[in-house]
DNA sequence: TTGTTCATTATTGTATACAATTTATTCCAC
DNA sequence: GTGGAATAAATTGTATACAATAATGAACAA
């Protein structure tokens, strides 16, 4: 089976430029298709039922999130982000994440704290028996559901297309940290938060960050999985 | 003359997808085309002398920067940001840019602020006797020097994005700050970054952004200039 | 006039056709 | 076999055609 048609045609009705950019990314972010993969804009047409002219917007789309590489007359790759990418992506989101965790200790009420804790028992349980997929949604999720109650939709915003491009990294740099490291630190965090100190939360947020990117294994070699072909053009 | 002819036609070959888009943003952040534009499709191919495929990719790129919005079955115009989406700017260029000014002092060579100081003079001149075009051009354009000498490409390619949308807020609510104060505020901050006193430049920097968001008439009904249908649709 | 319905026109959404380019294959010389 | 040129196949880039939808305007009743 290859990368792409792991991608599963609708129902019925043919979906939107919209639905299908939202496929697309879902299948990067998801680590379904692999960093360097080919998007044949006929083949997408095919798997999702529709002319290559939707495709083409949904691939333009992707290009500007950063999740697709656009090579004129040779056609969309799933990003192969370089190592300078994946230090300026973890940069950018200390200093994002940063803010938002001010933020969030702001505006959040116990609720809402409360409500990061069962995402929290969503990620142990996904730990313990889940797919590699959803655990690896859940951990990235997490982040986005403190910066949604942090209520600033541009940050919000800016920050999942980083999550996204995170999950990309962490696929084409495999990460040697167990997703049970990343389960304790996001615990911590809910301790700082459930205390209300701000200090302690920003820190652990940063450090955190710091961690995942520290577990990266960061070679400038392109790996050799993907599409041979394209490594060495 | 609608506010689309304000666009040129290019000399000879047809421009391709991006550089139709560039051009397109350039003209939304110079105020060449005011929020609630329509942005036909047929009249911009018309344009640029090319065919709509091409002009439909640029509007979905545009509206993946926000500078544009997309209504389904009627068409593209010019972002008229909300209120609350003016703030959200704001807040997240107040946060990415402090960062942004930290770094640049541990990177910035003395010659790295002495371009900064020749900006600053060719701020005065367009102050003195340019366009308001290229005034408010070279006023964003600052910030942008800032970024891209603090090195981290992914954090200025955001800010760019903030900078084009902020453009875009501060036509559409008008604001009344002239430009003079914001050249000064620019040169309190040359003036911190020759010091290289870190301090004073990331507060002047947050100061600065929060002094041109009060200037800001930031009413909720938008105003009766650009497209009047859309306005009461 | 004012408002409402229907026909007309214009514009967007989508698919398809064709040209241009790239990739793959075949053939031949060495 | 191996390398390289020529040819064939496949893919992308662009324009155009047609269908679906929305905007416009005319006719008519109140």
């Amino acid at each position: 089976m290859s990368a792409v048609s792991s991608l599963r045609a609708p129902a019925v009705a043919s979906p939107d430029t919209e639905a299908i950019h939202t496929r697309i990314a879902e299948a990067i972010a998801a680590h379904r298709l692999p960093p360097g993969t080919k998007l044949g804009e006929e083949a997408l047409g095919e798997i999702f039922g529709v002319s290559r002219t939707k495709i083409r917007q949904a691939l333009f789309q992707l290009a500007g999130d950063k999740l697709v590489t656009l090579i004129p007359g040779r056609g969309a790759f799933v990003a192969q982000p370089s190592v300078r990418e994946a230090h300026e992506v973890f940069e950018a989101r200390r200093v994002i994440e940063a803010a938002i965790v001010a933020r969030y200790l702001e505006v959040a009420t116990n609720g809402d704290i409360e409500a990061l804790a069962d995402h929290i028992t969503l990620e142990e349980q996904a730990i313990a028996g889940g797919s590699a997929q959803s655990r690896n949604h859940l951990l990235g999720d997490f982040h986005e559901v403190i910066a949604r109650t942090a209520g600033n939709g541009v940050l919000t915003e800016i920050l999942s297309e980083l999550v996204a491009r995170t999950s990309l990294i962490t696929l084409f740099y495999q990460n040697t940290r167990g997703a049970a490291v990343s389960l304790d630190e996001h615990r911590q965090l809910l301790e700082a938060f459930r205390k209300r100190d701000a200090n302690a939360a920003v820190g652990l947020m940063h450090q955190h960050l710091s961690n995942v990117e520290r577990g990266l294994v960061l070679r400038e070699e392109t790996p050799a999985g993907a599409d041979l072909r394209s490594a060495l053009a």
